[in-house]
DNA sequence: GCATGATATAACTATTTGGTTACAAGTTGG
DNA sequence: CCAACTTGTAACCAAATAGTTATATCATGC
């Protein structure tokens, strides 16, 4: 990788001394757009395995291999920086949601789909639990200063309120189900089963990450999701 | 400013010089345990509020009317104190448990207590949702550290098992229900609503932590949990 | 082709941080 | 009552940390 960049650098020099360069050499040592967008990779990683507090602005720098100056010259500071990756991961987070389309499905397995989703998710992106952790330690404190995230209230929701209704219509949810606590419940099961592995494997001698307890576990969270709203 | 506290010291050198001090300064008393379990108390505090990382020494310090040297003295450092405050807070809550006798209830009745007294237990403790969770983000590493721990896995476990095989002998809970996978359904419901209520009420425009909302969780957490064991 | 602004590097600084030391003063056993 | 030990205070220190400056280099519009 290095020593592509380098040989491109050598050749883009060769062209500047042939001719005048039209030719838009692609890819040099300079490339803004992959700066910022190792640094927030980074700073992800950083932030989701130190906390805010424990980060360190250096090894930020050192592990996106820049240097502080980049980082302060895109991000401002430590807390713009933190921002950034806040609302970066959250958009991640809002697009995979976008794949759902549960219109036209049977609620039961409407709701089998919803939960599983989310179980996966968090599975696919443990940075994502991390910070989700640390910003509630420090009381949403940054979520709450982006304005980025007002209109962020999952499109799992309209989904969910969906199906609920249509189950209901069916007669095999109970009526007047509220799709928000739905929701947390899915998400509680997921997210504390993750997210508190180390301290729960632990205290209990048991392997909660192995492959098939993890599918269990979604099997689990689909279980009781739908025992808790069955008519 | 200066120049008054220069006075002042000049003051007391004369007042030293005139006379021997016998005048015992009435309540610098010592008082080690005190001094002890401030400390902790004050630990507590920060590193609930701040993470490990965030947590800053000399706050502690200052936050419990002492003195960084007394800090060391008692706690070796700042990772030896950090493990007792670990400690501390699980054997509070292993103490807690210990209220609980369910062996005579009804099942279902045991169930119920069962699960609001862990909701009621997170609520009176927020500091030890913070705790776990910035132990966790450290992959319990200071947990697994202590030789206290090893023994410490929930009373709760048992009692649950007695009212699980208790319900499965009258017919009301399903067969061989896995006593584990319902603590953690409890554990994960009361946790998750907590523990992230700040960036969940940030999204969702809801006051997750008004007294109603807080006594209905509780009973959402009884209902589910009774709902996915029911046979 | 070259002036200009954007992108990069590394060395630097002021402050903070965890941890220590010198020493004072209370406590206790003989 | 006094020597030895424990508990306390404050000043101190080296390392780390967030943030800056000086300066170089690339890209590109003119």
């Amino acid at each position: 990788m290095a020593g592509r960049a380098r040989q491109a650098t050598e050749n883009a020099a060769q062209a500047d001394t042939d001719k005048a360069i039209k030719t838009r050499s692609k890819k040099v040592s300079r490339n803004p757009q992959r700066t910022h967008a190792t640094i927030l990779e980074a700073a992800t990683e950083e932030f989701a395995a130190h906390g805010f507090g424990g980060a360190r602005v250096d090894a930020i720098a050192a592990r996106a291999q820049t240097n502080k100056r980049m980082l302060y010259h895109y991000f401002g500071d430590k807390e713009g920086l933190y921002l950034a990756v806040l609302e970066a991961t959250y958009a991640t987070i809002r697009n995979a949601e976008k794949q759902l389309d549960l219109a036209r499905r049977h609620p039961e397995e409407g709701m089998r789909e919803l939960a599983l989703f989310t179980w996966r998710h968090f599975l696919a992106h443990p940075e994502f639990l991390s910070l989700l952790a640390t910003e509630n330690l420090h009381h949403a404190h940054y979520l709450q200063r982006s304005d980025k995230v007002s209109a962020m209230h999952s499109h799992l929701i309209d989904e969910l309120a969906d199906v609920l209704r249509r189950g209901e219509a069916l007669g095999i949810f109970r009526p007047a189900v509220d799709p928000i606590s739905v929701y947390l419940t899915i998400a509680a099961l997921g997210f504390f089963y993750l997210s508190n592995r180390h301290t729960l494997s632990t205290i209990f001698a048991r392997k909660l990450t192995a492959p098939d307890a993890l599918n269990d576990w979604g099997e689990h969270i689909v279980a009781v999701t739908l025992a808790s709203i069955r008519a």
